[in-house]
DNA sequence: GTGAAAGCGCTAACAG
DNA sequence: CTGTTAGCGCTTTCAC
């Protein structure tokens, strides 16, 4: 086989011209067809299984392809067919334990249909985050938008360049726009009826990202169950999505009263907890604490934490089963609410006397 | 701007070949130079702001971009340019909390210098990990391997191919992969010290998995630390990397009547943790327990997780300098070995007598 | 069954 | 400064 020769296939190999001065001796299918003596259609047939290639032609590729090390460009492959085979994530937190289980459940589920997962955070940043998800998108074949972050007038005028996209604890509605979501306002109230029951009547909630919309619905529900229930006082505060700002806002739950604290989610609980424990609190036999997510370490904190549970990972793959619906032009079928699970556990109790 | 003309630059618009059906009115770069009335490159220049350009011209191209809302198909630059401006990360377990900081740390460093990141997860699995470093790196421009349990031989033959390639808590002697990695026998040392001062004598390691180097090294150690002390009995019990294979630990950590249990790792420690308080054991009163990494959740635990704290936001950070300049053709820098950082809080404490 | 050629959408060397 | 042209590496239609 004359590995030495050059590409036979271009018609004057005059000057080089565009493009980037690659290894000349880098593996390409011309290399390949030329060393085999067929044309590059075939080998791409061979390379991609078609079986309408003699055998004895087919073999030869096989070995010219082994032996030059060839492997097809992707890269190439993908300008050709119009698709990459890879799909994108955007998160607004890769430090919270939630989104890293949506990304651990979208990555498993593209991964076993053959697909390639690209991640990317926006810190909470809205401005940010239109740019990547433009730019992830048009990296790849589909788009996947966890708690975005984006004002909905921004979402809504992006959608069509987005798509596909699923949107994940957000919706645009009155848009075909796949969207998964859990049911916030349902959790917060088991939670609150749950508070109620114990015989609290003074919470405190502990605010998350203001641009959070599953922070809004918490707030609205709770606002909502505050405005129906006599003798429910209900005080907010600002504090954010992680155990730092949990911790620090210990102080401020014991300035307000409270017999119990909602916290944003269970990050934030365990932060306040761990506050509230340093300075000597007893939870629930002062204070009673809940979280929101029911994230892996939740069940392991002293005391185990009250919660509602979230099926996160089945987020993450849904959204893949949504996704992939949408590129295939199927139907992505409806949209879902999941509904949260109190779990009950015992960082609350019944109100002090 | 005649939105409507064809492609005047092709030679013969007759049938149709090759590639695939596409949206006939997207936007490329042709349509604007159609509609600009200008060549390609001169939409090429303007797009990627070269300033050789006339400002009418410029501003024509812009506004027929503009109008047609085009945006340049990153693809087809990849190709042409020869590069992708994203890098690819492997790990072994992306529940891990080390691989999430990990994958944190070099996705913010790539982003700042305006690369994607793309990332898979291995499952803990040698031949699954092989073919997809090898797909995720041709993808990319390059490629990080997070704690590889591929085999050294197979990591050996595969590393050229595998170019631009960092190593992260792995290596391969005699070659200039870039590697970073932690000391484990050093924080395994110190570990040991500590217990030791505590008067503890009997130990029992829960091992990670059998792949892991860095459970190799550990052990390693652990085994010459129990050679060389007198009356240092040491047990090791197979366990895993997870809260459940901890947990699930717990009866039989009892059963070797060890005093102290050194984990492999953070999470498999709370395991622990959780299991022998359910027995009703009191940690550190009769069981010391030490874990590995100093994971966000370590230092919330009741009561707080001694343990050796490693830089792992650092490893993804560094890991991306590394990258970076054996992308850019320069030299990567020497390897790094980052010493752990001995954490005492309160799972640990003297021997019972 | 197989090859020639057109095409995916962009970049860059070259010539004016 | 701008257009022409060759090229990145692969796929697929069409014709033999």
């Amino acid at each position: 086989m004359s590995l030495d020769a050059g590409d036979t296939h271009r018609s004057k190999p005059r000057a080089r011209r565009g493009g980037v001065r690659r290894d000349p001796t880098a593996a390409t299918i011309s290399r390949v067809a030329d060393a085999a003596g067929v044309s590059r259609a075939t080998v791409s047939r061979v390379m991609n299984g078609s079986t309408t290639v003699a055998p004895e032609l087919a073999a030869r590729v096989r070995a010219a392809a082994e032996a030059l090390n060839y492997e097809p460009s992707l890269l190439a492959r993908s300008l050709a067919l119009g698709r990459t085979s890879t799909v994108s994530l955007i998160v607004p937190d890769l430090a919270n334990p939630m989104f890293q289980d949506i990304l651990r459940g979208l990555s498993t589920a593209a991964g076993a249909h053959g697909h390639r997962l690209m991640v990317a955070e926006s810190n909470e940043n809205a401005e940010a985050e239109q740019i990547l998800a433009v730019e992830a998108r048009r990296r790849s074949d589909g788009l996947v938008l966890a708690s975005s972050r984006i004002p909905e007038p921004q979402l809504r005028a992006l959608h069509e360049r987005l798509a596909p996209l699923v949107l994940l604890n957000r919706e645009i509605p009155g848009t075909a726009v796949p969207s998964l979501s859990v049911d916030y306002h349902a959790g917060i109230r088991a939670i609150v009826a749950h508070l109620l029951g114990y015989g609290h009547r003074r919470l405190v909630y502990l605010a998350g990202p203001p641009a959070s919309t599953s922070n809004t619905d918490r707030l609205v529900t709770l606002r909502a169950e505050a405005a129906g229930s006599p003798g429910f006082d209900l005080t907010e505060l600002d504090c954010g999505s992680t155990f730092e700002t949990g911790h620090a806002a210990a102080r401020a739950v014991l300035a307000t009263g409270a017999t119990a604290v909602v916290a944003f989610n269970d990050m934030v609980a365990f932060g306040a907890l761990s506050g509230l424990h340093e300075l000597g609190v007893s939870v629930p036999g002062q204070v009673s604490i809940t979280g929101f997510d029911d994230i892996p370490f939740a069940r392991y904190t002293t005391p185990p934490l009250t919660t509602a549970s979230i099926p996160k990972n089945e987020l993450g793959g849904q959204a893949w089963e949504r996704l992939w619906a949408l590129m295939s032009g199927a139907s992505p079928g409806y949209d879902a609410r999941f509904q949260p699970r109190l779990l009950v556990r015992d960082t609350t109790g019944p109100a002090p006397a």
